[in-house]
DNA sequence: TCTAATAAATGAATGACATTCATTTAGTGG
DNA sequence: CCACTAAATGAATGTCATTCATTTATTAGA
């Protein structure tokens, strides 16, 4: 009955450092749910170069070797992160609205969500969803919205895959440096390419001069990129429906 | 005079391995476009996971710490390469043709060359392009074939962005397993994404049932996820230019 | 022309990791 | 009661990237 020692009190971390002698405890120290919280808070903490095996043990007060188990690999560590995050993507709005509105809803959610977790795209890109419970059932309910909204069956995947894509590059794009496109000494060899930074770099600025704080959050460059892409696929893609 | 050393014959491997002895050499080994050839070949014939710094020294017959007077990272090769990587990309139909065929073209072409180098993609995503003279160059046509087809400055960035995003996202689709969405013993709870997926997969052929080798080329899920994405994103973005 | 600085190589550490293995202890099924 | 399995510890291992001292060659300046 695991259920026991996941109710008790301070999961992690006894406290004063008392070391615990070898052999198998009584009640066991780790689990999957454990440990996927465990390395998400670390990873959130610390970034993910210093989400390490020996980091996390230590978070979870074991020795590293105990973490394999009850996973296979580092991999299987991001795995369990990356299929928690799936359940922090909004889907709610393909229950009501209409299929616009969930759609913008759920890939900006999604955006966002991984923005923060960069590293564990390349994981995603080849994790199976049969090992992935959370992941499956939110492609259950896109699925279902796209279904209701009168997508014909055997256009749902690949309309979804294309904006998955589209939401994974986008979410990379959030980490670029805001200065990424400044040309420097190149400048004039470039000047279709810098005259076009230069502007789009003014026009991000919502408060029309006025810069001050809202120029991070309102006016982003990544935040304008994914409004204009994503409209663009909603529309484009919106029009495969069948009436 | 480095074109001497370059234009030399057999600029890699001095044959029968005669060791070179401890010291400066008349002629230098190494460059940088030698590190880059040998990088990018290494990375094309056994995978990013064989591109170490030790593997890049012995192609190039030096020792490993040799490549530290010429590159400061492993991450800085990297960048060498994915800045050579970008002069294959094909911009050419910018020059003449219409701006959705441009984009088309280079769209395809640009996803189709990261598709074998994903592990460059979150390192383009940090990448300056001060440092990058090819990347600058791909950028520099593309803005101007934006602004030649109409689009206003301030939109051009974000609308290159924006194909981008989906571009890197779905050069990681294309990696992916062609499984990957069997959900398993999980069906019976995914009834709408799992009968979307028995269907996508069934009309990814676009020989209308003459399945043959072609069903690995043209009818890739990967393709119909892409060309659904891109037609959708030309059609959407098109429709900011100013006539 | 000598000489000091710099460039470019070698080879021997270093230190961070993930991962494995032998060992110990504790439950569990027959 | 006993063999088996599960879950810990702690001590390797092996693979990396990277650094450092050292050696040799080229080059700029006096």
């Amino acid at each position: 009955m695991p259920a026991v020692s996941a109710a008790r009190g301070r999961p992690t971390s006894n406290g004063a450092g008392q070391k615990r002698r070898a052999g198998r405890p009584s009640a066991a120290v780790l689990d999957k749910s454990g440990i996927t919280a465990a390395a998400l808070e670390l990873a959130s903490r610390k970034g993910y170069e210093g989400l390490t095996m020996a980091a996390l043990a230590k978070v979870l007060d074991v020795a590293p070797s105990a973490l394999y188990n009850h996973v296979a690999s580092k991999q299987d560590v991001l795995l369990l992160v990356e299929d928690h995050l799936m359940s922090l993507v909004d889907v709610s709005a393909f229950a009501a609205g209409n299929w616009e509105d969930a759609v913008r809803t759920w890939a900006w959610s999604y955006r966002n969500v991984f923005a923060e977790h960069t590293p564990l795209i390349p994981v995603i890109a080849v994790l199976p969803v049969t090992d992935a419970p959370q992941t499956l059932a939110m492609y259950e309910t896109v699925s279902k919205g796209f279904s209701d909204a009168g997508f014909p069956q055997e256009r749902i995947v690949p309309a979804i895959v294309a904006l998955e894509s589209f939401i994974f590059g986008s979410a990379y794009d959030v980490t670029a440096p805001e200065d990424i496109f400044e040309s420097g000494s190149m400048a004039d060899a470039t000047p279709y390419f810098t005259a076009a930074v230069r502007s789009s770099a003014r026009d991000a600025d919502p408060s029309g001069g006025r810069a001050e704080a809202n120029a991070q959050e309102l006016g982003r460059p990544a935040d304008t990129a994914f409004r204009m892409g994503l409209e663009a696929l909603i529309s484009g893609l919106g029009a495969l429906r069948g009436r």
